[in-house]
DNA sequence: ACCGTAAGGCTAACGTTGTTAGCCGTCAAG
DNA sequence: CTTGACGGCTAACAACGTTAGCCTTACGGT
């Protein structure tokens, strides 16, 4: 009946190997989240991982849920307007990079995912949007691209992204 | 003094080495794209490889500058305006989808680049956003986010993406 | 004509990665 | 008491990028 994917979908253990394996890519990014290194940290070695996944996709698809599950609740909380919430969402990118590229980097594996989670996911900006999709996914695109190419350093050093930002928020809230 | 980067920079036997790398990501994607798949195509052996190029990354640098190069071009045939820019830059990337994707996901190793080359890409735009950087900036966002998300499978697969396109298309041009 | 050297191949091998096979201890339920 | 699930382990494999070291070919200078 209750349906919290962090709480019901996971073992115990589980969830102590999707813990260890975030703190892992967050603090020293993806290279670094190897099935080795994972188990390491939890004083295993690497193949008792897989006595609690088929394999290193699935563990990191748990850490897309968290992602998406956590993203959602962010912009739920800022959800009063576009411009909030489009903070709302630069904000959570930026201050976990490596999970967001991990999200977004790969197509999502939807048949994987929690029944609804996507959506849900979604709703905030689709409300916000007054249920205008194009607006939604066009707002979503530029936020995106904002926070993606400066993830990837792909903006000049000197560049003042807080103006561009800016730019492209006010051209998008009517 | 003449500085054409594709014929300059390279060696006739670098260039033959990187058309093939670019034939094998182009057509069977990034996980393919291994140097003894390449070697194989070359008919030579992987290590071979390595006396035209200090390691892989050099030689994805050299796809790199291909991409930036073909960019630039394309964005210079298409810069009347800013739509019909953006609009040939999307056409660029998703008639290229794996290179349009090597050239963006990983962080710009300038220092290795070609002098010049990566503010001669980015030129066109500029200059059709009348100097304006931040919205220069925040088009490009825009348009990198609608594309890569799109190549990333990241939007329904009953999304009307060209529709989504136009909403912030629409929204950009002044 | 010779020799040196650069260019460009080769084989063998190493370390790291994800992953599989197969074995063994612990512990709760029948 | 035993059986089975749970969850560790070691040994090993294939594929990857990469290095070391050897060999042939061809060309330019003395």
């Amino acid at each position: 009946m209750s349906e919290c994917p962090t709480t019901d979908r996971l073992t115990p253990r589980k969830r102590e190997i999707v813990t260890e394996a975030r703190a892992l890519l967050e603090e020293h990014g993806a290279a670094a989240l190897t099935m080795r290194a994972l188990a390491d940290r939890l004083g295993i070695k690497a193949p008792s991982l897989y006595k609690h996944f088929p394999d290193k996709a699935a563990l990191e698809l748990e850490l897309i849920v968290l992602s998406l599950q956590e993203t959602g609740e962010a912009l739920e909380a800022a959800a009063d307007s576009l411009p909030s919430l489009m903070k709302a969402y630069r904000a959570y990118a930026l201050a976990h990079p490596h999970l967001y590229r991990l999200n977004t980097e790969r197509s999502l594996p939807r048949e994987a995912l929690p029944e609804g989670l996507e959506a849900r996911a979604a709703a905030p900006l689709l409300r916000v949007c007054g249920g205008d999709v194009d607006m939604a996914r066009a707002a979503w695109a530029f936020a995106h691209g904002m926070v993606i190419l400066q993830l990837n350093d792909r903006f000049p050093a000197d560049a003042d992204l807080t103006a561009a930002w800016e730019a492209g928020a006010d051209v998008f809230e009517g």
